[in-house]
DNA sequence: TTTTGAGTTGTTCGA
DNA sequence: GTCGAACAACTCAAA
């Protein structure tokens, strides 16, 4: 009898999975395993709803496997030290697992391939990063050409999807710890773990009746609708896979009844191509973990001022959208993607705090937290990343929110103390009259904070803070031309 | 090698 | 209220 490992990581599926297929069609035998690594495990300790969702869909995966002969292994400890035990208890020949663009993933990786016969296969994307390079070699560095040579190599379609194996023969003599339930309830997370799930969500966005995708390029700003597909979690821990999002994407483009619809399911396609996009800069270019991709943007003189940051993270900013995205992401793990972009810029721009620690808030609380994703929607927002924005771009909190959550139901939701402030003070609750503050119940200093900072006069220092930082360029550009 | 066109997501101001 | 321009150059991708 041979014997092969299936790595698990994050791809927590049996649908469309390279390495499980690898390793299918390497032995007759294969053993599902999942390597908890305690290091991992600490960095991660704040996550907590992030850790729970992962074991959840770690149970999810469990009884899938036993569905079909099989079951997870679930092992802790360093992963090359685990892995070689159980390679010595089960002679088992190989190991496959989906390889991971995340520096810490793929040093881990070149740590076990120099000692066991590890097998890396794609599926974290539609597309490997190593496939993503310009006609000389180069990683695309803008996102638009990235995209069109995306674009053109050919598309996955549902046929080319990878059924799920009937039937996986496992040794039975195989030990494993209990898989352990996550630090908070699953009942507090608030997407269901799983590949079932995950399809199920696909299908309703794509292809159910009236599907929200043939009008996303309309409402996928409005933060008070809720009409995105929500997708981003199981994405991260591969309940789904980037090519059946893909091929889906296609037949419902295929399906859609007009040009409005065929253009909404492009728009949301993009969003996809944006995950490669990040993934990709995230392989090649390592360092932006650490620092601005942009050399150019590497010394802006931050206030990172302790208690604007902590206002910033407990919502009490004083501007209602921003405090109802922070509350969003801290009670849920989850928050809207143009929520998202508000709150950063808010905090880059209007506090002038250090990027960084507004990325590693987010690790620390989002579901769908993602290294590559997550890196460069901050270094995107703050101006110093691939493609960013432009510096004097500088989201005005009352506009976004006026824009984006017209009636206000957004903020009334996460927001509570501001549910009976009238429409037209919403997004501005200072500008309401003593009077009014009185009869509605919410008075400003006493039942929601004053604005933390006044955003045109925050917007000029910004503006000062970044011209400075481009000031200092010309003495780093003499270093180089030295 | 040089040249040229183009580049997610905004805001403010003044006509 | 609406509209166009300015913001500020800079770097990249491809011919």
């Amino acid at each position: 009898m041979t014997t092969a490992v299936w790595w698990v990581r994050r791809d927590l599926r049996l649908t469309d999975n390279q390495a499980l297929c690898a390793a299918l069609a390497r032995a007759e035998q294969v053993i599902p395993v999942f390597v908890l690594d305690p290091a991992l495990l600490a960095e991660n300790e704040a996550a907590e709803k992030r850790v729970t969702f992962l074991f959840g869909g770690l149970q999810a995966l469990d009884e899938s496997l036993r569905a079909r002969g099989s079951r997870l292994v679930f092992r802790r400890g360093d992963p090359r030290d685990e892995l070689t035990v159980l390679l010595t208890e089960t002679s088992a020949e190989a190991i496959c697992a989906e390889a991971d663009v995340w520096p810490y993933g793929a040093q881990r990786d070149a740590r076990v391939a120099e000692e066991l016969p590890l097998h890396l296969t794609g599926g974290l994307t539609v597309h490997p990063p190593e496939a993503m390079l310009k006609a000389d070699g180069a990683p695309y560095v803008v996102f638009t050409p990235l995209s069109r040579k995306w674009k053109a190599l050919t598309p996955p379609e549902p046929r080319d999807i990878l059924p799920a194996p009937e039937r996986i023969a496992t040794p039975p003599d195989v030990a494993s710890l209990p898989i352990p339930t996550g630090p908070t309830l699953l009942s507090e997370v608030p997407f269901p773990p799983g590949e079932v799930e995950a399809r199920r969500r696909l299908d309703a966005f794509l292809v159910g009746a009236d599907p929200p995708a043939y009008r996303y390029a309309e409402t996928r700003d409005r933060v008070d609708l809720d009409d995105t597909s929500h997708l981003s979690p199981y994405l991260r821990f591969g309940m789904l896979s980037a090519r059946q999002v893909a091929a889906m994407a296609g037949l419902a483009r295929e399906l859609a009844p007009d040009e409005e619809a065929r253009r909404s399911v492009d728009t949301w396609l993009n969003e996809l191509i944006w995950r490669e996009f990040y993934q990709a800069i995230l392989h090649h270019f390592p360092y932006v973990l650490e620092r601005s991709f942009r050399s150019s943007l590497q010394a802006i003189p931050w206030e990172n001022d302790a208690a604007a940051f902590a206002a910033w993270c407990e919502g009490r900013t004083g501007y209602p959208i921003v405090d109802a995205a922070m509350h969003q992401l801290t009670q849920t793990g989850w928050t809207h993607n143009r929520a998202r972009m508000i709150v950063a810029s808010f905090l880059v721009k209007d506090l002038l705090v250090d990027w960084r620690q507004g990325e590693r808030f987010f690790m620390q609380h989002l579901v769908d937290g993602d290294p590559a994703a997550n890196n460069g929607g901050w270094q995107w927002t703050a101006g110093t990343g691939t493609d960013a924005a432009p510096y004097f771009r500088v989201f005005n909190p009352v506009t976004q929110g006026k824009r984006y959550d017209p009636q206000g139901a957004y903020v009334r939701r996460w927001v509570p103390e501001l549910a009976s402030v009238p429409d037209r003070f919403i997004h501005e609750p200072w500008k309401m009259p003593a009077q009014t503050q009185q009869s509605v119940g919410c008075v400003l200093g006493q039942n929601y904070s004053n604005p933390i900072v006044d955003h045109a006069w925050a917007r000029e220092r910004a503006l000062a803070a970044y011209a400075k930082a481009k000031q200092d360029l010309p003495i780093e550009q003499d270093v180089k031309r030295e």
